[in-house]
Formats: C-alpha cells, sequence, structure tokens
DNA sequence: TCTGGGGTCCTAGGACCC
DNA sequence: TCTGGGGTCCTAGGACCC
C-alpha cells in the first residue's frame, strides 16, 4: 500500500545550552539567574541566559549593558571554553542508538531523520506509526535528560523548518508533533518572525506592511504586497509540504573540524572587538598581525590553503567596511598579513576610531594543491609546523609572531 | 557605556573570455 | 561602426543562524 509523507523528521534544541552545562560543572548556579557571555562592563552581548533572566527581558544577543539594567541580580559568567563541544559529542551519541541518520546543525542542535523507522519502534499500545514515532522521541529526549543532565526540546515535523519550529513551541523541556495535514493550521498563528530564515529585517518589513503571522502571509490575496514577499512566501510554503532530497541536510562543516576527507569548509575567521576604540595606528597592525596568526594556525591545523584574503574593519558608528583579495593559495602567517596591510591602506581612515578587526581566509584549497607555482620566498614547511609542534604542546599563546605584541 | 564572534548563503555589478 | 549573449571569476555588502 502507498504510504503518503509523514512527519518523520526530528529537531532536539538542547535549552539553555552553556548555561545548562555550568550548572552541571557548578550545581549552586541551578534555579538562580544566569547570564553566560560577556562580563558586564564590557562591550559584549549575552550568548546565553536562564529562563529567570527572561523573566526580565534578558535575551541572547542582547548588549551585556542592557541585560545589567534589566537583571542586576543576575550571576553573569563568561563561561567555560573548551567544555560545550564534549557534551554537544555526548548528546549526538545518545541520539545515534535511536537512528543513523542524525546531523549536527549548531553546537545545541540535532536532525534525526525516522524515515522508515515505523516497524522497528511501534508497539501494541500505539494508536498508529505518528505516535509510535512521538513516543520514541519522548523517550530520546528523557535519555538526553537522565544520562548527562542536559534538558532538551524536541519538535517533529515533515521538512526541518517544521520539526524546528514545533521544537520552539515545545521549549522548555517539551515535545511537539505537527502531523501530515496539521502544519496549516500550526503555522497560522505563528508570528513571522519565528520562521527560520526570516529574521529582524524581514520581520520587521513584514510588520510595516501589516503582516504578523505566518497565516496572514499565506494568505495575502493577489496584489503588490503578495508579490513583494512573494519568496517570502514561497519560502513557507515549501516547508509545509515534504521535500525529496537532503531531507536533514549535512552537518554544519564548522562542526566537521576534524573530518580529514574532505575540504569543504568554506571559510575560517577571526575578530576582535577593542575594548576603546582605537586609533594608533601600530595597535591596529598588531591586532592584525594577531589575528593573521590565528588564522594561518586554524588553517594549518585543518590542512588547508587560503586563495582569498579578507580584510574587515568597524569603524566607531559602527560603519563597517570589507575588502578582500585573492592570492596564491597560502596559509603562512607573513603572506597573509603582507597582503592584510595592503587593503588596511584602501580603507583605514587615520582621524576615526577603530572599534573591530577581523581577517578571514576563504577559497580554501587542500594543502597539497598547487594551484601555481611559488614565485615568492616561502618558509619551508618545517617553520610552520614547529610553530604548530610548540602550540600544540603548550597552547596558541606560548609562540607569537613580534608585531603580534604591539596589538595592545 | 547600545550593538560578540563564528559561520553560510545570496545578490549584484564589473572584468574578461568566447 | 555598432553591438549579441552566455559563462565564470572576483569583489562588496548584507541577511541570517546559533
Amino acid at each position: 500500500m502507498f504510504s503518503g509523507p509523514r512527519a518523520r523528521l526530528c529537531c532536539l534544541d538542547l535549552d539553555t545550552f552553556f548555561v545548562s552545562v555550568e550548572r552541571l560543572l557548578n550545581p549552586e548556579l541551578c534555579g538562580k539567574p544566569v547570564v553566560v557571555g560577556a562580563l558586564p562592563g564590557s562591550r559584549g552581548v549575552v550568548t546565553a541566559c536562564s529562563y529567570e533572566v527572561r523573566a526580565f527581558g534578558v535575551r541572547s544577543g542582547m548588549g551585556i549593558a542592557e541585560a545589567v539594567r534589566r537583571a542586576p541580580h543576575a550571576v553573569f559568567m563568561r563561561g567555560t571554553s573548551g567544555v560545550y563541544g564534549a557534551y554537544a559529542q555526548r548528546v549526538k551519541a545518545i541520539l545515534e542508538r535511536y537512528t543513523p541518520e542524525v546531523r549536527t546543525a549548531s553546537i545545541d542542535e540535532f536532525y534525526l531523520d525516522f524515515s522508515g523507522c515505523e516497524r522497528l519502534y511501534r508497539r501494541a499500545a500505539d494508536a498508529d506509526d505518528d505516535a509510535a514515532i512521538e513516543r520514541i522521541v519522548r523517550e530520546l529526549r528523557e535519555r538526553v535528560q537522565v544520562e548527562i543532565g542536559l534538558p532538551a526540546s524536541a519538535g517533529i515535523g515533515c521538512t526541518r523548518a517544521m520539526a524546528k519550529m514545533a521544537s520552539n513551541v515545545a521549549k522548555p523541556a517539551g515535545v511537539r508533533m505537527v502531523r501530515v495535514g496539521e502544519e496549516r493550521a500550526f503555522v497560522a498563528e505563528l508570528p513571522v518572525r519565528r520562521f527560520p530564515g526570516i529574521g529582524p529585517v524581514a520581520a520587521e518589513e513584514l510588520n510595516q506592511a501589516g503582516v504578523h503571522t505566518l497565516g496572514e502571509l499565506l494568505s495575502l490575496p493577489e496584489g503588490p504586497r503578495r508579490a513583494r514577499f512573494r519568496r517570502t512566501t514561497e519560502r513557507v510554503e515549501q516547508a509545509l509540504h515534504p521535500t525529496s532530497a537532503q531531507r536533514i541536510g549535512r552537518d554544519r562543516p564548522a562542526f566537521r573540524e576534524h573530518d580529514p576527507e574532505h575540504l569543504t569548509v568554506g571559510s575560517i575567521s577571526n575578530e576582535r572587538t577593542f575594548g576603546q576604540d582605537v586609533r594608533e595606528r601600530v595597535r591596529v597592525e598588531g591586532q592584525l598581525c594577531s589575528l593573521a596568526e590565528r588564522v594561518c594556525w586554524r588553517a594549518r591545523s585543518r590542512g588547508a590553503r587560503a586563495r582569498t584574503v579578507t580584510l574587515r574593519l568597524r569603524y566607531s558608528n559602527f560603519e563597517t567596511l570589507t575588502r578582500s583579495r585573492t592570492i596564491p593559495p597560502t596559509n603562512v602567517e607573513a603572506k597573509v598579513y603582507a597582503c592584510v596591510l595592503e587593503l588596511l591602506a584602501e580603507v583605514l581612515d587615520p582621524a576615526r576610531g577603530v572599534r573591530l578587526l577581523g581577517v578571514g581566509l576563504s577559497n580554501l584549497v587542500g594543502e597539497d594543491t598547487q594551484l601555481a607555482l611559488p614565485l615568492g620566498k616561502e618558509p619551508p614547511p618545517q617553520v610552520g609546523r614547529a610553530i604548530d609542534d610548540v602550540r600544540a604542546r603548550f597552547g596558541f599563546e606560548a609562540i607569537r609572531l613580534g608585531a603580534s605584541a604591539l596589538r595592545k
């Protein structure tokens, strides 16, 4: 018998992930209002915050000063670097017990495909296949909670976007299934901003045009408004129907650092916002040298060379400029730094304060790929390797280029 | 004291080649 | 002298996600 499309894709999202991990490391934080991110007095933002502070209007992405204003009683902490990935790995290992089709979408978000698993999981007590899948997702959510101690929410739907929206509705610590046929009704009352792909800019534009919910968007009458938002409407419409290929997509490259197979990573970049805006050219150049060092180090650790180097510069007024240049593939600090300095000359206004600097590598190729004969003199590869060996034992800061010291 | 840092993807224009 | 398209690569900017 033909079995039609089913709601078989699941999104599992860890609730207030960084906060939850910090609470595992330090149980005294449980029940307290916690903000992970920048410390008060700095220019950073909120990375994650507990439900106790959300009650005061604190949100992730909010400037830390604003968060302090809204919740002065909260515990503010930087977070523990290096531990989150390991917890995410443990979560993934649990999920893989239930289906081989698990994808990592971000450090706290996973997609699972249960298509074809109905026979495996169906029990006599289950009213139908959907009920079986929902039961198994509740069980897996519970396993993550019990075995690791991390609260999670899960959504089930016929597409990634549906599963994602369902998991958001299920928060905190819940499960929500949207069965085939229920999609339109489920989506109808949701604010447009809840759709993955509609950000603050698009949402504002829609609201200005009198469109507030996804239901209103989908039912716009033919006319100029419908024409104006046609592309957005199409994307929402597609999310309501099962698609054929690439159902849960691929792992995000950023979370496949150790994949030795292929170099599909798109880009490597590092940027830094100064504590206070900077005018001295030596400090600008010192920071760029430091950033060049860091991206080259990361590129080498992935066996990558970059064909394109990008400089990013943000002035005090938040005006942000980028300049990029394509060069023979390299992961050598001196080459990247030299290139960045040339790009800097195109954009730097010595009269203005610099807020942020960034260096990016893109157009990456494998280390062995030789697209052009080396014309200039390049340090032998042993030099880079020797630097990296020292860092492997003592950390990135253990060995630095002299010019990097000038950034402070 | 407004507004981090790591990414991906899309668009649009211009150069250049056939 | 006037004037095609198509394709690819490069660059700059911006929206979006977590």
